[in-house]
DNA sequence: ACCTGAACACCGTTCAAGT
DNA sequence: ACCTGAACACCGTTCAAGT
């Protein structure tokens, strides 16, 4: 939409000429998911970014998957890690809570990380320090193992949830009341709980971080346990 | 690789003769995701699954979201509801169970499910059923609220890990065991992790189910808890 | 009524050719 | 050494045309 073939000479010549580079490509990279989300990042579009061709990428990357592999690279590693002196319990809910904040700022990562077929550094990295604090707190290698599993993709901050309940989907509270009343007959115990979850109802709207927080306490608390014992 | 342009007479003219439905254009999409992944599932191949050219199918759907909404609805309706009869620790256990055995039979449902925008009427009747237990178990609406965004996905029978340290991962126990002393001294605690995983190892090899009905439990034991508060 | 041919605007990727 | 032009094999989708 706002995609031009003029450009000016000093934009155009300061692009061309700094040489491409990995860091350069991954970096264009993610300021385009980060603006057009993860389906404007196209070979031909990260190209143009660049002020190159497409075909020029693959000097530096074997192909997409790698680029897809080095921004996901990219954005863990911003995640800063704990320095292991508070509790465990305390610890690796900062460190998740740490990852949910770099996440939000990717809205796009979730799915790429969750998509990625391998395990890069910096995703081997952020977990080697979760390790070190579950081992460091007393737990077990199985119940650290455990620990990792039940965790899942909430270690990095972000929960898989079925329906988007906060943005999208309720974009008027008049509308999701008709929806309530429309769904009422068919599926009573969800009609009741949209009626809850609405701006005006019992609950009041739903809150992403809040349930997020719910989830992650409710699994730490429950680790906490077995642990003891 | 297995496509031949040679049909037999009658399967081709059993094939025209029968005309395209919603219902048939489903069937073949989920077969063709259950052999080939749901990469190889394109408009184009799927009309060559049903002897018509692709732009047939937009009489009935109008477009490919259309389709691949309508295949996850055809899973999700394999899910046989519990009867409600069982205590609900019980009953929810064996639900979200019988919803993995579905899964598993689809293993490229989870991954479209997620990406899904919107939400079918098929996990809708799931969650007004999951909804009727967790009420009729005297959970208050606000709690059975949590507990739904607690179990995220795996309410739907599937786990998003951050890695498949079951299948492909660990190709070979001797490769993996390589690999494990190479990390050694970036990832100490990840290294030390994956002996014990690994095939020899303390824990054994890391099997899926046992991991998700681990946590499983530990969410349903937590319900339980805050359940009775 | 139902399907097709031809076309459009996109993809990722290869490779010989240009500078 | 680094990039490009042209091409290939795919996508999803539209629309006038065929039967």
């Amino acid at each position: 939409v706002a995609g031009t073939d003029v450009v000016t000479e000093t934009e155009a010549s300061a692009e061309s000429r700094t040489p491409l580079s990995r860091e350069r490509v991954l970096q264009a990279a993610v300021d385009l998911a980060d603006r057009g989300g993860i389906e404007a990042l196209s070979m031909r579009k990260l190209g143009q970014e660049l002020g190159v061709e497409a075909m020029a990428l693959y000097r530096h990357f074997r192909d997409k998957n790698e680029i897809l592999d080095g921004i996901v690279n990219v954005i863990v590693k911003e995640i800063e890690l704990s320095d292991g002196t508070a509790d465990w319990k305390v610890d690796l809910r900062r460190q998740v809570i740490t990852a949910r904040q770099v996440m939000l700022r990717h809205p796009w990562a979730p799915r790429v990380i969750e998509d990625r077929a391998t395990v890069g550094p910096a995703i081997l990295r952020y977990l080697n320090s979760v390790m070190a604090t579950l081992r460091g707190g007393g737990f077990s290698i199985g119940l650290a193992h455990h620990a990792i599993h039940v965790l899942g993709s909430r270690i990095l901050g972000f929960n898989q949830d079925l329906f988007d309940d906060s943005d999208d989907a309720t974009p008027e509270p008049e509308a999701a009341a008709n929806l309530a009343r429309a769904m009422a007959e068919q599926y009573p115990h969800l009609a009741e709980l949209a009626i809850a979850a609405s701006h005006d109802g019992r609950l009041g709207p739903c809150d992403d971080d809040v349930e997020f927080e719910f989830g992650l306490d409710l699994i730490l608390d429950g680790l906490e346990r077995l642990r003891a014992t």
